[in-house]
DNA sequence: CCTGGAAATCGAAACGTTTCAACTCCAAGA
DNA sequence: TCTTGGAGTTGAAACGTTTCGATTTCCAGG
């Protein structure tokens, strides 16, 4: 194993210009800093992680929580935890990996067994029992999601609130007076998942403002499910002529289910999408979508605490403003006469 | 920070003693081992891993390599990844994440910088380039797929060409002639992933021995893609009865589409997939599968590391063999008179 | 009662960094 | 000419473990 040691004595300084040259903690010469360096790269040293971390009592690596639940949709999860690591990566950071499974203690472990520096935490629920433990721990902490009380602790998020308003402001425009919404898992609501519930009251509120009625489906991610929510919000009765969806497991059942049931999208009934701008596109009519900035969010996440490990940052709450992107599935809505 | 000379000094004891205790690799008598168990609990002791590392060139670490491409599926990946890091959490190990993007080097300096003792790398390719540069690691790796040439590499894997094989001759056994084929996106067999080549090497083999026709269709994961797939194999004249499907971002929409087009399963066609095996009974008509058995696979990995890891474990390609499931999806093939 | 050896414990030397205090130059200001 | 001070460099002390060799303790056998 090449050890600092071995770069001194090959480039005839010492241990101490070394370090000082990788660092760049202390002014070093041009010329010694070249003659380091060039001898760094003929041996081809790489600083032993542990000693480094044990000298400096930094790690270099940030813990992530990430959830594994199965009715969540993991496509997106993947794109944070993507662009989490990707920019971990240029601030010189790894990624541990933990799952919300072992709760946490997990992260309690890591934080006290010095493995990591800083940690991010994934779909945090409204009142997440881990948020006290959280706060204790005396190190970087962001979350990715919003929780009822986030006293102490660094957020980041698209605002679903305002994304759920807009929705609505959008369909209203186009004169939509009743409107469908099929939402996550009823596993999602019940566990008060911040995101989801943010969306929803975003979507209740503005509809009653605008004066639009809201018919409400939470959808499990099957096609039985589904197809029950679409029963029931087809109904000729109820008069609904747009569909809010946010249920990327079932988005494109949607579609394909309404054109089986002869309604015509847009022409029939306007949709719009809570989701990825790629996945919104994809669908057998691309959709009218507001996105759900994974990679902004990630990399937000990581500059956050990248501050806070710099001793700066104060605990902040950080909204993305939503922002829609109209394929043409959302249009004026029919008039009375033509249904 | 608690240290091991605080627990020492608390329990009346060497620091050695008390590493000892942890790692019971001397004999300590059992009066003092609790005694030195009580402080480190009263204490809420945690062993700093930056020094342990550097003490024991053991980081307890496994760098894991996951692929992050968009045309892979998601949720099985994260199904490997969850299984890994549970069975790696069990064995007293983290998990340091890695992704595909960043290619052999990112793994090279994880080990050269003793972030980790061990590798684990997902979606691996027939040729993967990456082969090269992970032999010339001299540290466990184990490699979820099977490349070309595993040769020093251990490898774990559902056994795919069997898993094809197993497919057709349900099928041919239940008197179908003429099978259709849809695959994963043309991307996957264009890389030559090691699985899908394989699964549909099996396939064909077995149809030509079992004299059984195969149209075989890559289809991407969107529906305009699938309908095409469909236009094209359902042409009379080519007279299938029998559907084998690859490809879970599709698996839905065949079923539906499939009913659409006035298709019953199974008494039109029958379906077979290879896929979890949640996914294929969570459609509208429950599907018999081939399992896809992540969290086995990923169980089985994380212990070939631990015994690399141990000194024992030579190089080793462990293929799992392929369980199908029958849930009434396919039958006897109708007569030829029926259709 | 002594002896030998196993069992239990201890002390100190690693492990490979970072970082602090100190030291050497050398140029600029008085 | 003598200070002063900053730039550049160094030596050595941490950092918190593990582990090796040595030492003590204990007990059974003679």
């Amino acid at each position: 194993m090449i050890t600092i040691k071995d770069v001194a004595k090959h480039a005839g300084v010492s241990v101490s210009t070394v370090s000082y040259v990788l660092s760049g903690k202390r002014p070093i010469s041009t010329t010694t800093s070249q003659r380091v360096r060039r001898s760094i790269h003929e041996l081809g040293f790489h600083p032993n992680a542990g000693a480094r971390a044990l000298a400096s009592s930094r790690t270099n690596v940030l813990a992530l929580v990430v959830p594994l639940r199965t009715d969540l949709n993991l496509p997106v999860i993947m794109r944070f935890v993507s662009s989490i690591v990707a920019e971990a990566r240029e601030h010189d950071h790894d990624v541990l990996l933990l799952t919300k499974e072992s709760g946490a203690d997990e992260v309690h472990r890591v934080i006290a067994s010095a493995r990591a520096d800083a940690v991010i935490v994934m779909d945090v629920e409204a009142r997440d029992p881990r948020l006290p433990a959280l706060r204790e721990l005396d190190v970087p902490v962001v979350l990715i999601g919003v929780p009822a009380d986030p006293a102490g602790l660094s957020c980041v998020d698209l605002d679903f609130t305002t994304s759920g308003a807009s929705t609505v402001t959008h369909l209203a425009d186009l004169g939509h007076r009743s409107i469908g919404f099929i939402g996550s898992p009823p596993s999602v609501y019940e566990r008060k998942t911040g995101y989801a519930t943010r969306f929803l009251s975003g979507i209740t509120k503005t509809a009653r403002k605008r004066r639009v009625t809201v018919h409400v489906h939470p959808c499990a991610p099957s096609y039985t499910a589904l197809s029950a929510s679409l029963d029931a919000l087809l109904r000729p009765e109820l008069g609904i002529t747009g569909l809010v969806v946010h249920n990327e497991a079932v988005l494109a059942d949607v579609v394909l289910e309404l054109q089986r049931r002869d309604k015509r999208v847009p022409e029939d009934i306007s949709v719009i999408a809570l989701c990825p701008d790629t996945l919104a596109a994809a669908q057998a009519v691309p959709l009218t979508s507001i996105a759900i900035p994974a990679d902004e969010v990630g990399v937000i996440a990581v500059e956050m605490l990248m501050r806070g490990l710099a001793g700066e940052q104060p605990a902040e709450v950080r909204l993305l403003a939503p922002q829609l992107t109209d394929r043409g599935s959302t249009v004026t809505a029919p008039s009375t006469a033509d249904r």
